[in-house]
DNA sequence: CAGTCTAGTTGAATCGTCTTAATCCGCGAC
DNA sequence: GTCGCGGATTAAGACGATTCAACTAGACTG
């Protein structure tokens, strides 16, 4: 197993210089025909590949995007990822998917590595909103877009107005019948739990004799929905909710499993309505109501608008862009 | 926004040479304390950063090392991918996780890249068993382990022996009563599939008067596993199996799905034996009983099988690990 | 035939870090 | 007072690709 080899190489091979190599490879169309073919000869006999470091080191960025979601396993990320990447492809970068596993530790290694790739920039769905590191990032020259979470003009931020999801969750429960309403999510620092949260608050608030209660968890996944489930099943009759939002689908799924277990049904004895509006939401046992966000778009909006900023530098102005949530009705909350 | 300082800046405010930053830096027990101070504070006022492609270019090959799974949305992979990642850390590396959506074409563009960038070695779980490329890549120096899929001499692997797994499914489905099974898996030029099957037919064949249907799908999702429950159901309770053998969970689930629309029972009119037992499988509406396999420890045992290649270079042999998977029986294909 | 183009090619400098051999300096031993 | 020793520091190359000013050799113009 030699080294491998460089351009240096391929030049003697071909006989001719590293820099018309260096033309072959980047301006194919000003290196003459013939000698474009000893070039091509020398590369595939060689087996030769360009080392990405050094191309790296002599442009001074790279062409590597980071990409920081919370939850690799959640489709909802993993469809953002795939928006972002899609994108990506096309102006010939990478994406590297970092899972922080909504762990500040974990994320700030991650942000630490990549800063050290000089990545082009990061797009990330932090742990914490306020996290002044971010911003330091952006100060010392490493662009930040927030996914999934509005930024207040510190950074260029994507997401879907959570608040209006909430509100959307709210009105339909309440339309169709519910009092007693119970709220899943968590951790509520959470900027995102907070606001959709906040929305079925405001509709409840203005609904009157609508109850609605709280369970926080502190890790968005099924386990933890099915736990909050199996607690709530328990509670007596008269006071149990007839109705829980759950502040994503992996919850709402966890959730449901468990109404199943309880012998509760749903939606009659117990309506359900997540958020994300995963693909497995409308494949679940009873299919899933959800507030619909347009993951993949998002995803590909990230990468917008870290291209555009990084292409504009210096007199760029950053932007929030948030999307609106729909409301898929399905069986889960149907009215019985 | 200026260009981020280099070692020089921060050896030049620190009345320095760069050669003492760098010692500073990586074995900082050599320099004097009132220096190493001095260097400290001028790291911290400016900001400094190391780059890691320049270190990359200089030690030949960088401290990153690619991951290439089917499925990023499988939870089996994303546990391994845990696997590899913790083992990673341990030894200061950084894990560039790389969805392949079961495509060559994006197999492809990803091994290209993780080639350029030099990287330290490849974990793959290829689409193809025997692409000539994986051969390719280690030829030019890149080691490649596979993953989940046993190697034939030519890399490391670390594998679960799948035959094994269909016997204990087959063997379990037959023990309980079942006379006409139905396996579900593709596409057959997989072969962990092939494996699978091969594992069951075995068995059926021993038991003799035991029918099997097999019936392939392309990509091994929730998706294609409910369309494949909704086919199956559809058939004559004559002919219908009364037991499904899915070659992964997210098949099963998707199947288990599909009855529960169709409104049969599970397990008395149709048990179900998925694979993989991802945390979904204990948690399903009817818990799935499934063939486990060790993923975080498959994970693992690549990053390892891997590190042992790259430090021991010529010298090194090849190994092929092999783990034993479980057979978890659960309420999908208990006895009626 | 001198002068001007132009297409094609070259050589050297550069990016930021690490390493190696060389240098410096202060102190104790003789 | 000199020598040597060792701890601390430095200066000078790599590493591989890119770029840019400079150069060559023909072709063409007036």
């Amino acid at each position: 197993m030699m080294a491998a080899p460089s351009i240096k190489e391929v030049a003697q091979r071909a006989g001719v210089s590293v820099g018309t190599v260096s033309n072959f490879l980047n301006r194919p169309w000003i290196v003459a025909p013939t000698t474009r073919q000893r070039i091509q000869d020398s590369i595939s006999t060689l087996g030769f590949v360009r080392n990405e470091a050094a191309r790296h080191l002599r442009a001074g960025h790279s062409r590597t995007v980071g990409l920081v979601v919370l939850d690799v396993a959640n489709p909802f990320f993993t469809d953002v990822a795939e928006g972002a990447e899609s994108l990506a492809y096309e102006h010939d970068t990478v994406v590297m998917l970092c899972n922080s596993k909504t762990d500040p530790v974990r994320e700030g290694h991650h942000l630490d590595q990549l800063e050290q790739q000089r990545v082009m920039g990061i797009l990330i769905t932090p742990c914490d909103s306020a996290d002044p590191r971010l911003l330091a990032l952006t100060a010392r020259g490493t662009p930040v877009v927030l996914v999934d979470r509005a930024a207040d003009g510190g950074h260029c931020s994507v997401s879907v107005d959570d608040k209006l999801g909430g509100r959307l969750a709210g009105n339909h429960l309440i339309e169709t019948g519910h009092q007693r309403i119970a709220f899943i999510g968590g951790p509520l620092t959470m900027q995102q739990v907070k606001d959709r949260l906040a929305g079925m608050t405001a509709t409840v608030e203005k609904a009157g004799d609508v109850e609605l209660q709280t369970h926080e968890v502190d890790v968005m996944g099924v386990v933890e929905g099915r736990a909050a489930g199996e607690r709530i099943a328990q509670l007596p009759k008269r006071s149990r909710p007839t109705a829980a939002f759950c502040a994503n689908d992996l919850l709402a799924l966890g959730f449901l499993q468990a109404m199943a277990v309880a012998g509760l049904r749903v939606p009659q004895d117990m309506a359900i309505v997540g958020y994300d509006d995963i693909d497995f939401a409308a494949a679940a046992a009873v299919p899933l109501s959800s507030v619909r966000q347009p993951a993949e778009l998002l995803g590909r909006t990230a990468m917008e608008l870290l291209q555009e900023e990084v292409a504009a530098a210096e007199l760029h102005r950053h932007r929030q862009v948030i999307f609106q949530p729909d409301l898929v009705i399905r069986e889960s909350s149907s009215r019985p």
